[in-house]
DNA sequence: CTGTTAGCGCATTCAG
DNA sequence: CTGAATGCGCTAACAG
């Protein structure tokens, strides 16, 4: 079913029926209606790659993301998904398992696919040869979840959600924090969160106790939190760098005979929507997933409709906010009493 | 950067650097080195757009699914995507939410995109409009989770599975087992397990219990469980048709004051990975998402390179299995006695 | 307003 | 073994 073959039907040339589906101005009414006609009974449908060919665009957009396994990512992409569908868009993505070599193996696939533009979520923004590669071509990007001054990024404020966090544990009383992340080599995200650990203890006077830093997908955790919960002066808080190791914690705590939260509190990050539907529910800084794909589907289609690519200043900061769960409580008296900490000690000799 | 700039860089032919880098034999070896080596230093990719015009091959698998929020599907979309990049293949992923118009119009979009070849879970493979396009057009297609007499397809036996896990159940001692299942209508799967359930409890002499069908994506699971467990004659089971209607179950339990799985077990399916971190860790009929994915793939590819779709015989039937969690456990005592069932009733006025 | 025509970049015939 | 020429299906510039 090609387009001839509708002209023939219609009685008109192939660059009338191109105009009736496309540019609809360009043609009188009645034939428009006409050739409309055919081509619906005829049930033809333009050939992409053609059409690609021809007009240079594709409307297809890329995605390159960490992994599916983590909910996150895969709320996000249902997030592009839709967006873009809704746009006359459709998506091409692929998966790098936080491995550097694989973002530019992607984008080096979806530049040769002719995509419009590039969705991605990178290891490290700073230097990424995926990202030079773009810039080089002058292919419109976006990054998700990454923050970085000189490009285009949609996401949170990483640092600022943990540095909160930290004040609103405080606040509840806890002392001894401990964070528990992924591989900071692995992920910008990781790095800024951790910063945001630093900066919120040093802020509240607390000493920062070791980062606890798990591989991916690996139930190491358990090893570590049930070692770390062992050791005489425990943490009453874990902040984890995400949820999936919060879960992992949770259940760590649970085998190591600590009960959540009443003799720790163990918060997540990214907010997917399994949490709520744990018990104790998962207390955890809640990302607008979705809303992060819509974002950058937006930004992209408007910059390849612009015709140049987004840079640095386009960049959407989303609100972040805190979802209390039922992991996260004031801290336990018992603990503070048994084993106070430093600051602690200090605060009641003043008295 | 196209062909004709390869060419003049290595002073040949257009044909000839098609040649030296598609059909290896066909040059001589010098030359394909010279025009290899010419076409790496330029960083030379082939546009994807006119080789698939030329020769009506995009390698782009296109791909259906209901939705990436369940895990279940992300997990196998995983398996699509790691496979499919392994064989030269990209993705082109479209979510319906269940929506059965959804279908058509994606499997639409992957004909114009002139996919090579279709991965889909629909909602009814016995009158799917999706499919029946497909078969017009003679594109080779897969069915994945689906099962169906007629279409080539990849997954488990839900049926078996559902049935086995009744035996289980009985074998534990229970005897009021309920199911909690997605709708029925937007879900083959959903019915085949309900079959499961229901051949499981003739087999076992048991009464059925009505059916508890929960919206997607609904907390609506809360008050039915709720309401449920608040009845004298309450289930010591519930086998529910997915892990995230399991995982609500368990919430819903939990907020009910019931404990699980001392005062009621509850099972789930699917094996979603996050199943094993939860606790009580989740006991499910566990699935193999990604090889389900993977397979999908291979038979696709290979069909491709056979040159003829798939056909039902060619379907695979995988291997699911029980995971033993913690959410499920004999039955207990109590409430056997308190409410014994019609069926222990008159068991216990034979002795 | 409509038809004719020229490529988009590539693989592949047909000559040489 | 290599080069010139053709056309995949479409859009857009150019004529009419």
């Amino acid at each position: 079913m090609r387009i001839q073959d509708v002209a023939k039907a219609a009685g008109v040339s192939i660059a009338t029926v191109s105009r009736a589906l496309n540019a609809l101005d360009k043609v009188t009414p009645e034939t428009r209606e006409r050739v409309r006609q055919v081509a619906a009974e005829l049930g033809y449908t333009p050939n992409a790659s053609a059409r690609t060919l021809r007009t240079q665009r594709s409307c297809v957009i890329g995605v390159v993301l960490p992994t599916l396994l983590n909910p996150v990512f895969a709320e996000c992409l249902e997030g592009i998904a839709a967006t873009s569908a809704a746009a006359g868009y459709s998506i091409q993505p692929f998966t790098t398992e936080y491995q550097v070599e694989r973002e530019d193996q992607a984008v080096k696939r979806l530049l040769a696919a002719n995509v419009d533009g590039i969705i991605l979520v990178v290891s490290n923004p700073g230097r990424s040869s995926a990202l030079q590669r773009l810039i080089a071509v002058r292919l419109p990007y976006v990054l998700a979840y990454n923050q970085h001054a000189r490009h285009p990024c949609v996401g949170v404020n990483n640092e600022k959600a943990v540095r909160e966090l930290i004040a609103h544990l405080t606040a509840l009383g806890h002392e001894r924090i401990a964070m528990v992340s992924g591989m900071l080599k692995a992920s910008d995200r990781a790095r800024q969160r951790y910063r945001g650990y630093r900066n919120g203890m040093k802020r509240a006077g607390l000493a920062e106790l070791p980062l606890i830093e798990v591989p991916f997908v690996e139930t190491a955790v358990q090893e570590v939190v049930t070692q770390l919960v062992d050791a005489r002066l425990r943490p009453t808080a874990l902040v984890c760098s995400n949820d999936l190791i919060a879960i992992r914690c949770l259940r760590a705590a649970h085998l190591a005979g600590l009960s959540v939260p009443h003799q720790i509190s163990i918060t997540g990050f990214d907010g997917i929507a399994l949490g709520e539907d744990l018990t104790p529910m998962l207390g955890t800084i809640a990302q607008p997933n979705a809303d992060i794909g819509r974002h950058s589907v937006e930004l992209l289609v408007q910059a390849i409709a612009a015709g140049k690519p987004p840079a640095a200043p386009a960049s959407i900061k989303l609100a972040h906010h805190f979802r209390a769960g039922e992991s996260c409580a004031p801290a336990p008296r018992t603990s503070l009493s048994t084993h106070p900490s430093p600051l602690t000690r200090r605060l009641r000799s003043l008295r």
